[in-house]
Parts: C-alpha cells; structure tokens; sequence
DNA sequence: AACTAAGCGAGACGGTACGTCAAGTCTTAGG
DNA sequence: CCTAAGACTTGACGTACCGTCTCGCTTAGTT
C-alpha cells in the first residue's frame, strides 16, 4: 500500500523568459506612451504573447508596472545621490540631476507616469517611496551628516525631511515649474536650513 | 476711419445653467469615482446633457476637471490655513486638517484623484501648485514670519519651502503612509527648522 | 356675424432665392453622394441657409428630394424618347440611352439613389411612375402604335407593357447586370413582341 | 523542399451559434423595421451580442441583409411560382399571390426594404436577381413553354422576358400603384403576349 | 413713422447611432 | 498544464446628424 500521491506535478513550469519579455515590453511601452496609454494588448503584442498569460499573472496594469519597478526597469539607476563626504553638495548634485531628467521630455513623461500609476495603485505609491527615499539613501545619509548642516540635529525629524525633499520634487513634476537656475540649490537650503 | 466690424454675434449663447450642471456633475462623480472611472458618458447622464454638448466646450476630461478646479468646485474651502499669528501653530493646524482629510475614503479618493488629473493634464499641475502653495496662503505667510522660526530667515527660500511643505504632503498621500501622531507637527519641523 | 378674421399675415413673404438654392444644393448632393449621405445639415452648409429654414418648409429629406424630382433637377431632360414614327427604333434608343446612362459612375448612383428615395417615400414612388411611364411619354406612344409589332394589339394592357419596359430597366440598375451588345433591342423585343 | 509552413491556426474558431442569432436577430428586426431603421446596435442587443462581433465578420449593415438574404430568412420560401403545366396560369397565380403580399403591411415594408438594400448594396442587387429570376424559376419554365404563348418563340429573349416581369413587380412595389382585379393576369398578358 | 409679425442666418441643445478601441473572460490547439 | 491566438461581451470613446429651440437681424404689411 503506497502512501497517497502528492499533487501530481505536471506541466510546463512558468517560463521566465515570458516573464521577463512582459514586463521588458511593459517597461517599453511605458516610458514610450506614460501610464494612461499603456494597454494589455499592446504589451501582449510587442512581447508576443498571449492576453491570458499576462492576466494569469498579474492582476492589472498597475500591478504589471509596479513589478517592473521593483526590478528596476523603469528608472535609470544613476539616480542614487553621491557621496563625497558634503552632504549639502551630494543632495544638491542629486536633485539637480533629477531636475534635469525633467527638463527631458521622456523624463518627465516617465516620472510623471509613475506619479500617475502611483495614484492609481497603492503598492506601487509605497513603493515609490522606498525606492526614493528608502533608508540607504537619504534617510541614512541625513542621520549621518549630524551637525553638518542648520536643520540636523540629533533628534531631528530626518524621515519628514527626507519626504520633503522628495515631496518638492514630486510638485515640481506635477506643476511644471519651469526649471531656473539655483533650484536646486535652494531646494536643498529649504530642507537643509540656510548654508 | 472704422475699426472691423467683429463677427456678428447671432444665435443663440452659450448656457450658463448647462454650464454649471456639467461642471457639478463632474465635480460629483470625480468625488464619488475618482479621476480614471470618470466618464463623459456618466457625467452627461448626470448632468441630462449630450455628449456633444460637453465636447463642444471642452475637448477633454482633464479640462472639465481643471475647470471644476478652477472654479473651487473639487477642493473643500477650509483648506486655507488659519491666522492666529503663530506661524508654527497654523501650519501645524493645516497639515493636520489636510492628514485627517487624507484619512476619509473619500478625501483620499480626491487628493490623489487630483494628482492623477494634475499628472495627466499640464494646466491642473499648474493650477494645483497655485491653488495650494498660492501666495495668499502659504508663501505670504512665511515671508511675513521672518524671524519667528530658525528656517524664516531674510533672503530664505520661501517658495521653495512652501514646495516642501506642500509636496510632503503630496508624498504621503501617494505613498499612503499611516497616519501617526505628530506627524504634522514633524513635517512643519522638518520644513521650519526645530522649534 | 362675421366670420372670424383670417390670421394676419404680415412679415416678408418667403424667398425664392431661398427655395432655389436649397432645391439646387440637395440636387447636387444627391447626385455626388447618394441618397443615403445626404444631409440636412449638408444641404444647409451648401446653400448657406439656417437648418430651420429647411424644415419649415419641408418635413423630411424625402420631401426635398421628391420636390428636386417635380422641378425635374434630379434627372436629365434628354430622358424622353425619340419620335421617328418607328416604335420599335425609338424605344430601343431610348433604353439603349437609359443604359448607357446607367454605365457612367455619376449615372448609376442618380438612378439607384432615386429608386432608394421612391422605397423610402411614397411620394416619390409615385412621381418616379409618372415621370418615367407618363401617358406624355411611353403608355401614349404604345397606344399609338397599335398594329405595328405583335405585342400591340387593340385592347392590349399598354400600361402593363409600359411597366414592364420601364420595371426591366430597374431591375438592370439593381441587379447590376453587367451591359452587354443588343441589350435594349432584346428588352424591347420582350416587350413588343418578336420584330 | 517543403512548402512554407501556413500560418498556425490556434484559438476559438467562429460561433455557429453567434452568427446565426446575429442573423435572426437581423431578419426580425428587417421585417419589423425595414431597411432602413436597422440598426447595428439593435441587432447587437437582440441578438446579445457585442457590437465588434458583428463588425469582425460584417462590414456594413448591407452585407448582413445580404447574409440573410441568401440564407434565406427575408423571403417566404413560397414565393416560387406553381407547376401545373399551364405557364400562364402559373405565372399569373404566382404574380397574384406577389401582389397580395405586397398588398400587406408588412409584405410591402419587406419587398420595398428588400429594394432598399440592393439600392445601396451591389450584392445584395445580384442576389436579389438570382433568387427572383433564378434559372430554376422563371427563366426555365419560359423556355420550357416555347410555342404555349405568342412571345415564347424558339429564339425568343426569356433572360429579358423574366426581367419584364420581375421589374413590373418591382416598379409597382415602388410606386404603390393601388392593386387592381386583373392586374396579375395583364401584366402575364404583357409578357406573354395576348392569350 | 412706429409697430408688429414673419423669414432668415446661425448655432446651442438633448439625443441616437455610428464605428473603434480596449478591457477582461473564455475556448481551442500545440508543445 | 502552460502558452499563443483570438473570439466573445461589455462599455466608453469621440464623431456625425438629427430635429427642436433660441437668438438677433432684416423685411413687409398694417395701424
């Protein structure tokens, strides 16, 4: 007498070659279209497969795309500020590279589009958050440069400055501020206090 | 010697209370259903207006918001801040009411509804930025509280942290952080410099 | 006691100008586009003319046509058959004119929008009879003729031969028969009788 | 050397059931409605369907009547005409029992809607020639009786003679000429010549 | 001459249907 | 049992015209 069987396991397995051909043309398509244009049969076109595999999947649009971010696909990686020792200057180096993303018209289609599908779906509205202002970034650095600057101090509310930062860029992205000279250096004075 | 005669203006002019009808039943559903699941379907069934009639005035759903926005029909008008004379307590008081907002279903629905909308639609980005960070409400106040916090000092950056502020908060409701306590009181720290 | 006053006419009286160039415009709609594609708004926008103004004076697209048809602006006036005291030859000249009328593009679409029209108006099935079978042209010619081909007894049904000429000829413009050589000598020979 | 590969065929094949309740639907909605008063979208709802699953396989109302046409869900199947072995009788019975449907409400709402449609549709007019003056009907049986009526000489243009006939029906369909005691025997008459 | 009525141009309006797009579900066949 | 293909229902899109309804002329009779 044989013990019962496990569930038989047959089939196919996942193929991660699909996978990774979804969300590439995902990705494709998102920074090529933003957002809102994006559409499953597209995607499902330009990656050759078929509409069910990707709804086997995921579960909608929003999901598809805060998987690839998750992997990374949509931002550029270069978007990690430095780290020279002066953190006024890093901080300032670093929103003034995301500034300049913006002036690019498919920068600011692409951060606009993350905005948008950040509206719109929850995981990837925390995720962004991580990913921007996750601890190893400026959370991190600002509780390590104490004393450096007017608004460290111990005890100073580093998340909250962290998501200002960040929080002024978002407006900036959304209003369409036209980009002038010395932004980014007075952003960093708002959230740094006075140099 | 005459001026061009204008155009000769005849039939019949355009329809203030159609007008108003349409605008509020977008301002309804955008509250009730949020930015995407608006449809000019649903607004010209609830406004007993054609389709047509809404194309003809506005060639988009996001400038029927902009105008509802304009018009002060989205945003509940508590949300200046108030004047006591206390810059730290008023801001304070003001991130709070728009947090507790953020905390209703239906506040959330509309903040980030009007991100979306502004993420979509350049003249909304323009006019949220106004709206919100307007010199009559914030700027304003900073500048004529120069001296009263460690960051309001003469020659400060006080667009720039009015941008702060405001983006914080546009942060937090995409990134549907928890609400905890003091978080206002943190986030106009991190933007006033310590108390 | 007097009779009541009949109601006061007074105001400007109704253009001819104005009947004319909307009676001009349909005709010349109906022969580029078909009768199906004419528009009353089309109509207007051609003869310059407030839409109202149509519809005070006729009550449907079908009228407009029906009264081109009565003021004989649909159909060329060359349509009437020949008259050289040979029945037989003149009505063969006829439907071979007819036919050859039909094998032009603009001709076809005349013919077949008119017989859209006369399904569609009763109106105008009625006129389209008249015009084509009227006792002026066909029915008399028959009547006169007696004794000259087998079918033209005393007593023969000249009104039914009348439609069967013209109704054969109709059939041709719906069924799209292609045309061929000796065509109208064999509707008429079916008509007549053998010659 | 093998033949290229032809284009893999996967996936759902057409609905038998679909397109024939697209069909019925069409039909009933023909006969209550006429041609023109058919609407897509109300085939679509009666027959619950979605609109695109008749623009995949239609490209125009016209090629739908045409469909029916040729399955034959337009017409009653009676409508060929009796064999006794008596050509004039059966041609005249058949005629009389043509003008008697046309004398009904909805016979004269069907043929004039048939008519409609060959008017705009170049298949639906072939299609209507066959299935009316099908060799098997009218054709035939003229020259199967060479010799029983003066016209039916060996030589005689019975393609132009069923046309005579078939067309008289259709022009009386169209000018609503009132129906008269004898007309069907007349018009057999003028075909056939005098008895 | 002032005072009515139309007639008329223009065009806004509530609707209906159009033909298209994409969504998400379901079905078939190949591997 | 995963997959590509794609048929299916649903629902919204934006457009074209419909027929009705004001508007603000202009014009032709009264009074």
């Amino acid at each position: 007498m044989t013990a019962a069987a496990p569930p038989r396991r047959t089939g196919p397995v996942r193929s991660e070659g699909v996978r990774l051909a979804i969300l590439e043309a995902t990705a494709r398509q998102f920074a090529a279209r933003g957002y809102d244009h994006l559409t499953i049969e597209g995607i499902a076109a330009e990656a050759a497969v078929g509409k069910q595999t990707i709804y086997r999947w995921w579960g909608s649009k929003s999901a598809l795309v805060a998987e690839c971010l998750v992997e990374g696909m949509l931002l550029p990686h270069r978007l990690a500020p430095p780290d020279t020792g002066d953190i006024r200057a890093d901080l300032t180096a670093w929103v003034d590279a995301v500034l300049t993303l913006l002036a690019e018209p498919q920068g600011e289609t692409l951060l606009r589009s993350i905005i948008a599908a950040a509206a719109e779906n929850a995981d990837i509205g925390r995720r962004i958050r991580e990913s921007l202002a996750g601890s190893e970034s400026i959370v991190g650095r600002l509780e390590a440069s104490i004393g450096t600057a007017p608004n460290l101090t111990p005890g100073a509310p580093f998340e909250e400055l962290s998501e200002t930062l960040v929080g002024a860029i978002v407006l900036r992205a959304l209003s369409r501020a036209p980009r002038e000279p010395g932004d980014a250096a007075r952003i960093v004075a708002a959230v740094l206090g006075p140099a």
